[in-house]
DNA sequence: ATAGGGTTAG
């Protein structure tokens, strides 16, 4: 065994917090509950009231009785003409509002529709229903149309009528309505069915609209552009990408004009795929074919890129967008608060939170959550503060669960033990339980304290509200340990136990004495163990059990963890060598291990020195920059003393954050001194 | 705006 003095390599009781993130991230949890929208959308402003409209004061008013002649064929003719159409057109609108809060009775809706006159003409039965929401009252006023007019396109009405049942979401009746067409002997064609299968699928029923699709060659009936981009889009839905990418590609070879909708169509699919490269490919794909992005399209591809965690690609995008002279929606800036907020962005993310503000668009608990699920990521534990007292102060958003568990988050990681705690009150007498990531931020929060007792109570609350630990948790509750006195590592290891008996076996052969370990038990146990947790949490797993180690100063048992976690993959890429550089990359590594990783590629180095191997030019050792907020000093800073105590040629290099370097000559000539100490202390 | 697609997501 080489010889890096241990003693270095013991005090790790407060410093790091390199992996501690990874589980406090409320936004890396899956959350239990689902949430409904909390309100319900307010109907389109109407066209009342507007000022243009009539002015019968006006003396330039045209409509007054006036005895000049105007040419039909003129701009003046049609401008008049656009003029009483909106007139009649307004009117229309007020009609369908009354019909939208009148009773569904007979004899109410045909008395607000005799407001209308006996002049109705067709094209007033279109416009009153395609402003209507309220379905029962439109399937009245669809049967006084329908008994009053003499309709040369009936599909039409019942083609409108359709869509007030579809803003209802009301499958059930509009496949009612359909039969009845059917009986009437009105013919459907494709907006018929497109209407009804978009229907369909806003009532997540994906399964239906594939089914009405699959009816619709039965009524003579080819689908066109539009019924292939809302069936593309009921299949996405339906999880069935390849049906709707084979859709897409038939309706590519019918020649369909496949306009931006469709795109976005098929970004928003790709994108809920995971497939994020696809939505860029179709995005180019897109513009090779000359089609103009839109809205709907920079949306879908903001959200994606959000998704795929490439926040810088998302303001290419919305550059891109701006560039182009679109004004941003609400859409846009919820896309873009999601992908920088996941991203740790926060610069950025803020910076869109000001000017939503601004321009006077509310938030939804959603956005504001991932607002504090940021600041509680990096540390911006006074703008959380703020966000959090405008969010109260918005008047349209109540704090839910995660808004209380990532205040709480933000308060246990920046050591406010008594602010958790408060906050925790707060939440509980606001009606919301305790959950599962509240007292996963609490014990990480009272283990940074050296609160034992308090872990453990907090522990025990967790069953006690029924909840049994997940990994998450108990990775946390693992990552108390490496910040635990030695006196007190018992009580958590029972903790441990009952939360994951291997792992409990695993981290008793480091903590007890007394358990006798079978040869090669450790080994065996801590790598079935590691195998048999998620992936995600793997790399915290393995960085916490190496830490207990080097706390307790069993560098070998360390040594065997990092082999386990280079041999599972755990980690990837430590130790590299090009032809001009050799270099140990320690960027995800905790304190423990990146020492311990240090430890075993310094024997490598006097290895290949022993075997006469060339050395290259330059050796280096990348910590990554640490600028992580909640740890005063990143593994930069740590490293940087502990390399000075080796005596270690490395330093960092000015260029390049995090790197520590150093040169052939250099590095050998250290090598070779420590050898001859070893010697000499031998 | 004036018969069919698009969302508000964790």
């Amino acid at each position: 065994m080489a010889s890096t003095p241990s003693s270095t390599l013991t005090p790790l009781y407060e410093s790091n917090n390199i992996f501690f993130n990874s589980f406090t991230s409320p936004h890396n949890f899956t959350f239990p509950l689902k949430l409904y929208k909390s309100s319900i959308r307010t109907p389109q402003v109407s066209l009342q009231g507007q000022p243009h409209i009539s002015q019968p004061n006006n003396s330039q008013n045209p409509d007054r009785k006036s005895k000049i002649w105007v040419n039909p064929k003129s701009p003046r003719a049609t401008e008049l003409k656009q003029r009483s159409y909106d007139f009649r057109y307004t009117s229309l609108v007020k009609i369908a509002e009354s019909l939208d809060s009148c009773n569904p009775l007979k004899h109410d809706v045909y008395n607000v529709l005799a407001t209308l006159g006996d002049k109705i003409v067709e094209q007033d039965a279109v416009v009153t229903l395609n402003n209507m929401c309220n379905s029962e009252t439109a399937l009245l006023a669809l049967k006084y149309f329908q008994e009053r007019l003499k309709l040369s396109k009936e599909v039409i009405i019942y083609n409108v009528t359709l869509k007030v049942l579809r803003k209802n979401k009301d499958l059930d009746r509009a496949e009612k309505v359909f039969d009845e067409m059917l009986e009437r002997g009105v013919k459907p064609d494709n907006v018929t069915f497109s209407t009804i299968i978009s229907c369909a699928r806003q009532c997540n029923l994906p399964e239906k609209a594939i089914e009405w699709f699959e009816k619709l060659p039965s009524f003579g009936c080819e689908p066109d552009d539009v019924t292939y981009s809302v069936m593309i889009d009921a299949y996405g839905k339906a999880g069935n990408v390849d049906m709707a990418l084979s859709l897409y590609d038939r309706a590519r070879t019918e020649k369909w004009r496949i306009d931006a909708v469709t795109f976005a169509t098929l970004i928003r699919i790709y994108g809920s795929a995971g497939n994020f490269d696809g939505c860029l490919n179709v995005y180019e794909e897109m513009k090779a074919l000359g089609v103009r992005p839109n809205m709907t399209v920079y949306n879908s591809l903001l959200d994606a890129m959000g998704r795929a965690k490439r926040p810088w690609q998302a303001k290419n995008i919305y550059a891109e967008m701006i560039n182009n002279g679109f004004e941003p929606s609400w859409g846009t800036y919820a896309s873009l608060i999601r992908a920088y907020g996941r991203a740790r962005y926060s610069e950025d993310a803020l910076k869109i939170y000001k000017e939503m503000k601004e321009k006077g668009l509310e938030l939804s608990v959603m956005l504001y959550n991932t607002l504090l699920a940021m600041c509680a990521d990096v540390g911006l534990t006074d703008e959380a503060v703020n966000i959090f007292e405008e969010m109260k102060s918005s008047g349209t958003c109540q704090p839910d669960s995660w808004t209380y568990s990532s205040l709480i988050t933000i308060n246990s990681c920046s050591g406010k033990v008594s602010e958790a705690e408060a906050t925790l009150n707060d939440m509980m007498e606001a009606g919301f339980e305790p959950n599962i990531f509240v007292l996963t931020s609490l014990i990480q929060c009272y283990g940074k304290e050296g609160r034992t007792d308090d872990v453990v109570r907090t522990f025990d609350r967790l069953s006690d509200l029924g909840l049994s630990p997940d990994e998450r948790f108990t990775g946390c509750l693992l990552n108390v340990l490496t910040q635990t006195a030695k006196e007190d590592l018992h009580k958590l290891t029972i903790c441990l136990e009952k939360a994951n008996p291997k792992l409990g076996y695993v981290v008793k052969l480091l903590v007890d004495k007394e358990v006798v370990e079978e040869e090669g038990a450790f080994k065996k146990n801590a790598a079935e163990l590691l195998d048999s947790v998620t992936t995600d949490v793997r790399k915290a797993y393995c960085n916490c059990l190496i830490d207990i180690c080097v706390n307790l100063n069993k560098l070998e048992r360390a040594c065997e963890l990092l082999d386990i976690g280079l041999t599972l993959n755990i980690y990837t890429d430590i130790m590299s060598r090009t032809e001009t550089q050799w270099s140990l990359q320690l960027k995800s590594l905790s304190l423990g291990a990146a020492l311990t990783a240090l430890h075993i590629w310094m024997s490598d180095l006097n290895k290949a020195l022993e075997d006469g191997e060339e050395f290259p030019s330059l050796l280096g050792i990348n910590t990554g920059h640490g600028k992580h907020k909640y740890s005063e000093k990143g593994l930069a800073g740590v490293f940087e003393s502990h390399l000075k105590e080796l005596n270690a040629p490395f330093h960092e290099a000015p260029d390049k954050a995090g790197w520590f370097l150093t040169t052939k000559v250099a590095a050998t000539s250290w090598l070779e001194s420590r050898r001859a100490q070893e010697v000499v202390a031998v």
